[in-house]
DNA sequence: ATGGTAGCGGGGCTA
C-alpha cells in the first residue's frame, strides 16, 4: 500500500495538478491538506472517475483535509477529537482496508505564526490534543499512520537556513519539543527510518526564489505506530513535483507499507 | 526594514 501526503494549497485552483499527479503516480491512498473549500464544491466526480473513494472534511476558504483511496474506507472520523468548540477543519481519519487494515490519520497542523500569540497558543494546544488521540490509537496496537502537514521543522538538518527560522512558529523550541513528545509516545518518523541525510525538504516558499535556491524545510511527515513501522517498505519525498506545472509550495511525501 | 508570491473571494486574511 502506497500512501502519499500532499498539501495541495487549493484543490480547485490546482485540480489539473492533482489529476495529473494521481494518474501518473497512482497512490493507493492520497491525503490532501489545504483543500480550501467546503465539501459541497470539492471536485468529487473528477477524482472518483480515476477510481478513488473520497472522504472530505472541508471548510470555507481555509484549511480542509481529504482522504482519496483506491481501497475501501471504514470508521471515518472528521475533526480532531477533544474540543467541540474547534471549528477549523484540520483532521480526518479512516481505516483503509488493504491486505492489512491500516488506520490513516490525515492532519493539517496550525501554522502558529506570529509567535508568541493566540495563534501560537492554538498550535500548541492542538498538538496536546493530538497527543491524546495518538495515545488512544497506540493503545489499540494497530498499524496506524499519522500523516500530513505538521508545520513543524523537527531539527536543524531539516532546514536550509536555520537562523532565518529561529523565531518562527515552525521552528521554535516549543513546537519542536511538542513534535518530539509525539515521537516519544512511540512513533517513528518514516523518512528518518530511511535516511539520516540533511537537506531533505518537503516545502519551498513561493517567495524569494526559494525553490531555485533550494531554500527549503521539511514539515510534511508520516509518523508510524510500531505496528505500521514493522510494515514499512520504503519512504521518500517526491521532490520533482515542486518543479512541475502550477506546483503547490509543498511536494508529496510517500510511504509504502506491506499492507 | 521591507517586500517578495499564492488562494480565496471580492477586502483582507492566511500562509
Amino acid at each position: 500500500m502506497r500512501i502519499a501526503t500532499y498539501n495541495i494549497n487549493g484543490v480547485r485552483a490546482r485540480l489539473e495538478t492533482v489529476l495529473g499527479w494521481l494518474e501518473l503516480q497512482e497512490p493507493h491512498v492520497a491525503l490532501l491538506q489545504e483543500i480550501k473549500c467546503v465539501d459541497e464544491v470539492f471536485p468529487r466526480e473528477e477524482i472518483e472517475r480515476l477510481g478513488y473513494t473520497i472522504a472530505t472534511h472541508g471548510q470555507k476558504s481555509f484549511n480542509g483535509v481529504a482522504i482519496l483511496s483506491k481501497l475501501p474506507l471504514e470508521d471515518l472520523v472528521r475533526g480532531l477529537p477533544g474540543d467541540d468548540e474547534d471549528e477549523q477543519a484540520r483532521w480526518i481519519e479512516a481505516t483503509v482496508m488493504g491486505d492489512r487494515a491500516v488506520r490513516v490519520c490525515n492532519l493539517y497542523l496550525p501554522n502558529g505564526n506570529p509567535a508568541p500569540g493566540p495563534k501560537f497558543d492554538y498550535k500548541l494546544s492542538w498538538l496536546e490534543r493530538m497527543q491524546a488521540r495518538v495515545q488512544a490509537i497506540l493503545a489499540s496496537e494497530e498499524p496506524a499512520v499519522f500523516a500530513g502537514d505538521y508545520n513543524v521543522i523537527p531539527e536543524a538538518r531539516d532546514v536550509r537556513r536555520p537562523d532565518d527560522w529561529r523565531d518562527d512558529a515552525l521552528f521554535r523550541p516549543e513546537s519542536r519539543a511538542a513534535f518530539r513528545r509525539l515521537e516519544n509516545l512511540g512513533l517513528y518518523d518514516a523518512i528518518r527510518l530511511r535516511t539520516q541525510a540533511p537537506g531533505v525538504y518537503s516545502f519551498w516558499d513561493f517567495q524569494r526564489g526559494s525553490w531555485e535556491r533550494d531554500d527549503g524545510i521539511r514539515i510534511d511527515h508520516h509518523l508510524l505506530t510500531p505496528q505500521a513501522a514493522d510494515l514499512l517498505r520504503d519512504a521518500w519525498i517526491e521532490r520533482d513535483a515542486r518543479g512541475g506545472t502550477k506546483p503547490s509550495d509543498h511536494v508529496p511525501v510517500w510511504v509504502e507499507l506491506e499492507a
